[in-house]
DNA sequence: CTACTGACTGATC
DNA sequence: TGATCAGCCAGTA
C-alpha cells in the first residue's frame, strides 16, 4: 500500500465534525515531515471516491484554516461541508483546532495500521 | 539518478 | 496583517 492510499484510508477514518491538519496526517502515518506530500496525495484524490477530503485542513498556530491552493473545489464549498458537520468558523474563516482536531484511540490507530500492511 | 512540483509549516521580516 | 523563505517528502517526467 503506497503513501497515497494510506492517506486515503486515514482520511476515511476521520469522524464527521472532526478534522486533521496535513501535518497531523503525516505524523499519524509515521512520517512527521511529509505534510506537503499529504497535500499532494489529497490533490490526487479520485473525485467520487469515498474520501472526506474536506476534513483535512491547513494549520495556522492553534487554528485550522481551509487551504486555498487547489481550486478543484472552492474554499466556500469546503467550508459549507464542514459547517454542515458542526464546525463553526469565526469571522476570519478560522476555527480552534483544540475543539475540532481528531484524536484517534490507540485501538483505532492500530486497526488502521493493520490496513496499511495489506 | 536528477529536477521539478505542490491542498504544508513554522520562523522571519 | 501579510508576504517570503527555507526545509521536507512522494510522485512524475
Amino acid at each position: 500500500m503506497n503513501f497515497n492510499e494510506r492517506v486515503f484510508v486515514l482520511t476515511r477514518a476521520i469522524p464527521p465534525g472532526k478534522v486533521l491538519n496535513y501535518g497531523e496526517v503525516a505524523r499519524l502515518l509515521n512520517k512527521p515531515q511529509a505534510s506537503r506530500a499529504v497535500g499532494y496525495a489529497l490533490n490526487a484524490t479520485p473525485d467520487g471516491a469515498d474520501v472526506p477530503w474536506h476534513r483535512v485542513v491547513g494549520k495556522i498556530g492553534n487554528y485550522g484554516r481551509i487551504s486555498t491552493r487547489a481550486l478543484t473545489y472552492s474554499v466556500d464549498q469546503q467550508r459549507m461541508l464542514l459547517e454542515a458537520e458542526g464546525v463553526i468558523f469565526d469571522e476570519q474563516g478560522l476555527f480552534p483546532l483544540s475543539q475540532y482536531l481528531w484524536e484517534p484511540d490507540p485501538a483505532e490507530l492500530a486497526a488502521i495500521a493493520d490496513l496499511f500492511s495489506q
